[in-house]
RNA sequence: GCAUUGAUGGUCUAGUGGCUAUGACUGCGGCCUUCCAAGCCGCAAACCCGGGUUCGAAUCCCGGUCGAUGCACCA
């Protein structure tokens, strides 16, 4: 049983994470949040928003998870995401069916279905390339889920497959939002779905899963950040594309401003933003030394992309596994958008001082042309203007230009035209994108797995052969689930009664904590670390008896305990959840 | 999608044509118990789905679903 089977047999048994569907059989590539798991996730998406809505000012929008046809289009998802393969009966290969039969110079594939494309492999007996064996039927696949927008054939609509569109599509509203001042960033966190054509690998590939997705706006021409000094300092793990093509394969470690510096990461906006990765990863409780940053190799970077950096987590079963992808996206979707919906999407940047440049201008006197030319005045006048200074100094008294294949002819006294000193007070650029694009999902299942321990304890004083293990899930405490759970010593109406109060009281303080007094107090205590609650606090005789109304905690990790007055509970616990206080200086240290 | 392989209570597992389908752990109800799982009594809970062969199928055959692995795919 390897660690990855471990951690989904506790997340199955104690409610983390459940196939979905379970009752009809299931259904390969969906996955249940139960109680625990659901938590677990929503705390890790909270601690996103605090990096990004509170700390980096980028807020959180909404958009449908089904979009119409057009923006699939202009984000290329509908045009190039329907190949039809094929795949070989003796080495397993897969073609492009529609390749295959091109190769042999026949015209007009393209436009032909799967058993078309069948048909044709057998009329020209194709076979596998690579080994020459039969190839099977074709079959298209496209990873966008398909569906119908209202009654009948309706419009035809998608569920998306990335939550970056919405972020795009409502470019012009969220600039206007922010005063049309760039950079500016807009979140969201949602579903996602791609028809996988084989998951696997339980929460790591599904066909709904949840991203959570920045895309910030920048001028082209300024890629430095603003708060860069935060981070610059912070080494990081890379492996950038050099290592990745020597043999050996390591990684180099590096601080944020020096890959800034000697150009390992291409600016410091990209390298920001891995930077502050590494802070959120890391505080979400991924292992640092489980942690590093993969530059996309040349050829698999998206071609419109400058620079991408993956987070990359590893795995005990799967190894470094893709968690998070910042990219460089350019123009390219606000420009593919503007080009779709014929609409300009661009934002107008003011020069701090306007800047004057001398410019050769042809002013065709109007009034003149009107009368001379009608109709075509105007389109003779822009002519006019496209003309360079060289063509009309060389004229004579009269130029002639070419307006949709007729001749004018325009007296030069017509024209008034020369050296102009013209004042340009800002430019209109199309923002780039830098997006910064989270995989909820395994990075809750990768902080599970690094929360996995089995800790040998020793067993007991007497020398039994086996020896005792318990598991414990280390989850930081702003993942963890519960926070606190509150037992009576044993169930005794009198000890209960304290215990349900003191419960009470850190519920109403807003700690989420768990009631239990079933079995025995040490079973207790394993259940609590197997689901990771941080501190247990048990009621006894002495809570009840003594003055000060003593109370213990234990601590999850050390298995330590402290008392601390039922009185100040609520405090202390604020002050070790929250990290202020350490545990052995919260109360009186004692050992059972 | 193909190939190999598997599927029995919540979990792990025994059973391989023939009783009311093992056992353990977990869970629940008691008893006992003054701080780290396995003390005692009791209870609950399963043969992946569909078809076929057979007097009789959890068991054999076929198909499907789900899981694992390999190939391919992962914009």
């Amino acid at each position: 049983m390897d660690k990855y089977d471990k951690v989904m047999d506790l997340a199955k048994r104690r409610g983390f994470l459940w196939n979905s569907f379970e009752l009809y059989g299931g259904a390969a590539g969906f996955f249940d949040y139960g109680p625990l798991g659901c938590t677990v996730k929503r705390k890790i998406e909270n601690l996103w928003r605090d990096f990004y809505v509170l700390n980096e000012g980028c807020m959180e929008i909404e958009a449908p998870t089904i979009g119409i046809e057009d923006i699939f289009v202009a984000s290329g998802h509908v045009g190039g995401f329907s190949d039809p393969l094929t795949e070989c009966s003796g080495c397993g290969q897969s073609f492009r069916a529609d390749h295959l039969i091109e190769a042999l110079g026949i015209e007009g594939v393209g436009a032909l279905n799967t058993t078309q494309l069948d048909e044709m492999i057998v009329e020209h007996n194709i076979v596998c390339p690579e080994c020459g064996c039969k190839l099977g039927k074709s079959f298209e696949f496209n990873l966008m889920f398909q569906t119908k927008i209202g009654p009948g054939t309706g419009r035809p609509g998608y569920l998306r497959p990335e939550t970056a569109q919405g972020m795009f599509v409502d470019f012009q509203r969220l600039s206007r939002f922010y005063r049309e001042k760039l950079p500016f960033g807009a979140v969201q966190i949602g579903k996602s779905y791609r028809n996988e054509i084989s998951p696997r690998q339980g929460v790591l590939r599904l066909r709904e899963f949840t991203q959570a997705e920045c895309e910030f706006f920048v001028d082209p021409d300024v890629k430095t950040h603003p708060n860069f000094d935060k981070y610059k300092d912070v080494k990081l793990t890379l492996y950038p594309q050099a290592q990745q093509e020597d043999e050996t394969g390591t990684t180099i470690q590096k601080t944020v401003g020096e890959a800034v510096a000697d150009g390992t990461i291409a600016h410091e906006f990209l390298a920001y933003y891995v930077a502050l990765t590494n802070d959120f990863l890391t505080c979400a409780g991924i292992s640092p030394e489980d942690l590093r940053f993969r530059q996309h190799l040349s050829d698999e970077m998206a071609h419109y992309a400058v620079d991408c950096w993956d987070a990359e987590i590893k795995t005990d079963r799967f190894g470094w596994v893709e968690a998070v992808g910042i990219a460089d996206r350019t123009d390219y979707d606000l420009t593919a958008h503007a080009k779709q919906s014929k609409v300009e999407l661009s934002v107008y940047i003011e020069y701090p001082e306007p800047i004057f440049e001398t410019k050769f201008v042809v002013k065709p006197d109007m009034g003149k042309l009107g009368p001379l030319f009608k109709g075509q005045a105007k389109a003779v006048g822009d002519a006019l203007k496209e003309l360079s200074a060289d063509a009309i100094q060389a004229a004579g008294d009269e130029i002639t230009v070419s307006v949709n294949g007729e001749n004018f002819t325009v007296p030069k006294n017509l024209i008034a035209f020369g050296e102009e000193n013209v004042k340009i007070s800002g430019k209109t650029i199309v923002p780039h994108v830098i997006e910064p694009s989270y995989g909820i999902d395994r990075i809750t299942y990768c902080v599970m797995e690094h929360a996995y321990d089995e800790e040998d304890l020793a067993a007991g004083a007497s020398e039994e052969d086996d020896e005792e293990s318990r598991i414990v899930m280390r989850f930081k405490n702003i993942v963890a689930p519960y926070q606190v759970a509150v037992h009576p010593l044993m169930g005794k109406p009198e000890l209960s009664a304290v215990a349900k109060k003191l419960f009470n009281d850190l519920v109403a303080a807003g700690i989420m904590s768990d009631y239990d007094e079933s079995g025995t107090i040490g079973k207790r205590y394993r259940r609590n670390d197997e689901i990771g609650i941080p501190f247990s606090v048990t009621i006894d005789f002495d809570t009840i008896e003594k003055e000060n109304k003593p109370v213990t905690i234990r601590d999850r990790d050390t298995m330590k305990q402290i008392l601390v007055s039922a009185g100040d509970l609520v405090a202390v616990m604020k002050g070790l959840l929250s990290g202020e206080k350490r545990f052995e200086e919260s109360g009186e240290v004692i050992s059972r």
